[in-house]
DNA sequence: TCACACAGCTTGTACCAACAAGTTGAGCAA
DNA sequence: TTGCTCAACTTGTTGGTACAAGCTGTGTGA
């Protein structure tokens, strides 16, 4: 026999509560000082438990209020549709999405200027330290942060459109605008990771104890090299990214 | 002035070391009694500040041992790579892969009749609770468990190809065998998310505190209906999934 | 030389105490 | 009715203590 530490079987019992929806009508869950009387424990062995079961992304606290079991509602994310001239994804994408499904868009945007780092060096193929464009999107749904989005665009691209270096909105579309001065994007990359937020990560998206980011890289190519590299930060719990490969004549949209 | 915790003045401290490169030579921290005299906190403190690493994934501990920066590794993962009868994904991918990448690949496997649930029956169009194969493969590199590979088959593929249901290893692969009974998957729709692991995942995979798991659902089609559903599960921290869509001729290799 | 015991380090678990700070509702005062 | 104060709850922070348990090197005994 090896006894289980007593602050794992308080985490066991309540996740175990947890997933057999006991508190699926009300997801308060009790007070620490009930938990410490039912499992004859003290204050801190409860929290250390209660702690456990936070990181594991099951629920949250807040001060003065208690504990509560975390709901997830998944936004749906399809990320094969192509971007291309008929089909522009540039910010307009969001905002239609975000409206399609009854929930209201909000953005805020912003240009700088920054040194290539080792990351978007190595996939605009320029020299780290050099100058990129940065064009980021901070994107809300219902006033609740949802991404970031970091699109760097190598310096030499800057040059043949300087549009992009300014702080103004693109009206027609960054994808527009480029392929008007003969810079189309024909393919791109995608790199997708999770891991836990950095702080300023946490920051940006409200994210709590317990919730991972994933982040996906597209980087966009011309005919001949890479003209951008878009970085988006979601939060893990809330988005499921979504690709359609060959035919799927099969499938119908009812899931 | 809004005085920080100082449990968080002490991550702040520590990961800013960490992210500096102070600790790259040798990845071991300053033990919880030698911080504790340095930041003036109690040893409680200074725990707290040490565990709010952890779940972010920065350090890792052992019993005896002492406090690690944690080290990754990323395996690239490409998904787009299209599995048909030309091209089989199945099993053999992940060897060959491994083993081109200079390391040793491991797996263990089973087989079993399971009541569809909700998420899978949604993918393989079938009512919940009705019969699914599933076949399930446990994978290792270098003897570190890797991934978890779930793929369920619906209960009418099954009976066309009994096979599917029986224990034995497949040799010349799903896909193949599949074929052979007239049944070809054409296209496939993916779905990512990312979140905690549940202590089942913890266990299989050997993750520790602050770090995610990615799921990476495939469910193939063919060119009436679902075929099979493939659940993966990754440690986030190891893996990267790539998808290449569109022209990429102006793509080198050498990221 | 070799094997074992043990001291001295490390983190893990568990308890106690006290106060700070956020939330809510009762109840009083205008 | 309206608005405020405050008590009573909640979790958050910080300190303390004690012992368990894992790891490593020293040194003793065979």
């Amino acid at each position: 026999m090896s006894p289980q530490p007593k602050y794992r079987v308080v985490a066991d019992a309540l996740r175990r509560e947890i997933t057999d929806g006991k508190y699926e009508s009300s997801p308060r869950l009790p007070s620490e000082s009930e938990l410490s009387a039912r499992f004859d424990a003290s204050r801190n062995t409860v929290r250390a438990g209660l702690n456990l079961l936070v990181t594991e992304g099951l629920i949250s606290s807040s001060q003065g209020l208690g504990y509560e079991v975390r709901s997830h509602e998944v936004f749906e994310l399809n990320a094969s549709r192509f971007e291309n001239l008929s089909f522009p994804q540039n910010g307009d994408a969001y905002s239609t999405d975000v409206t399609a499904a009854g929930r209201r868009p909000h953005q805020t945007f912003r240009v700088e200027m920054l040194p290539a780092t080792a990351y978007t060096a190595a996939r605009l193929k320029v020299d780290a330290g050099s100058t990129t464009v940065l064009r980021f999107c901070h994107r809300f749904v219902d006033d609740v942060p949802w991404s970031t989005q970091a699109t760097y665009y190598p310096g030499w691209l800057a040059e043949a459109a300087p549009r992009l270096a300014e702080p103004g909105d693109i009206a027609e579309g960054t994808t527009r605008y480029l392929a008007d001065r003969e810079i189309e994007q024909v393919g791109y990359f995608d790199e997708i990771s999770a891991r836990m937020p950095t702080p300023e990560e946490s920051r940006l998206l409200e994210i709590s104890a317990g919730v991972p980011v994933m982040l996906w890289t597209r980087t966009g190519y011309s005919d001949t090299r890479p003209i951008r590299c878009t970085i988006t930060t979601f939060r893990g719990d809330l988005n499921r990214m979504n690709y359609e490969i060959g035919d799927l004549s099969g499938r119908d949209e009812t899931l």
